[in-house]
DNA sequence: CTACTTGTTCATTTTTTATTGAACAAACGA
DNA sequence: TCGTTTGTTCAATAAAAAATGAACAAGTAG
């Protein structure tokens, strides 16, 4: 009933559970679901690229975790789809390079933070500007100019991480 | 029946509102509960030292809440006790620069999965050496060497990030 | 000693987040 | 055309994480 050739036993063997794992615990810390974690991981102990129905099978996860899994692994730059002529399906292959993995996740997850935050530090400007007290609108500029310098700073940061980590 | 002269409202003013609103998702970037936020957020819209029963009282949020949340805020260095001879109780005030922030968690919350990372890798290193197939074994190899070469670019990057936010 | 204040701990409950799986769409071939 | 394969969407459910609040400890004052 089980094919020997083929690696789809329905089940990881050991060494591809441990890397697995690795993933799954690296990604809670970047705050990603662990299906995140077990979809790249068993792509980064493949050897060969997989299908949906292959994550499917050998994760024993829903076709639809693996369905948004892939999508966030998309936008990520983690995960590439490999074209073949013969087949319809699509098979993936993950991203390997730091920088690549990095920029990625700055691009998708945190300069969209840094957005949203430079517009909110607009608005608490205009709020703190109609405060009566002249002792509390000082303090409250001083802390709301804080957070400006806060944001710079991030502003500042992170193009230097990804020129460090470019190879 | 209230005191209009104490600033114990027990509910937050629009400004106070926006400021702990804007601590509040940014500790959810950084994988922090809400209740962190509120307190860091209320501590850095203050202007004068807040106790734990302050904190209970205008955030409405429990006192277990407020404890824990103290905790992992003083354990990050984001959050100072501030001594008083006269009062017995405890008041607190934020840490704002952001060089002490960063650090701190740095410090908690990435070096431990760092370290740990080292170890989980190490462990893997073993279990790759045990493959029979040698091409298999080879390409285990090189998986793992990429592991260890993300951690130590991670290694590398932290003290410069710490350095380029010191001041 | 008793009553009160301040704060911590942790089992339970609530809330939030992730996963599932059924329904659907699109592409293909017979 | 209809049946099959491949993949997506999203409402319902399950799992994980956070918040609560009661019980407790330690300190203080009367």
């Amino acid at each position: 009933m089980e094919d020997l050739l083929t690696s789809n036993p329905g089940e990881l063997d050991p060494l591809e559970r441990q890397v697995v794992d690795f993933f799954v615990d690296g990604v809670r810390v970047l705050g990603l679901p662990r299906s995140i974690g077990e979809i790249y991981g068993l792509l980064f102990v493949s050897q060969s690229a997989l299908s949906l129905d292959d994550l499917v099978q050998r994760l024993a996860i829903s076709k639809g975790s693996a369905s948004q899994g892939l999508r966030l692994l998309k936008s990520l730059g983690a995960v590439r789809e490999v074209e073949s002529v013969t087949e319809r399906r699509t098979y993936y292959e993950p991203a390997v390079e730091l920088k690549r993995l990095v920029g990625g996740f700055i691009r998708e997850q945190i300069r969209p933070h840094l957005e949203s935050g430079k517009t909110k530090i607009g608005r608490l400007t205009a709020t703190a500007q109609d405060i009566g007290d002249p002792a509390r609108r000082k303090f409250l500029g001083e802390r709301v100019e804080r957070l400006e310098s806060w944001l710079r700073s991030g502003g500042r940061v992170l193009p230097v991480i990804q020129k460090l980590l470019g190879q």
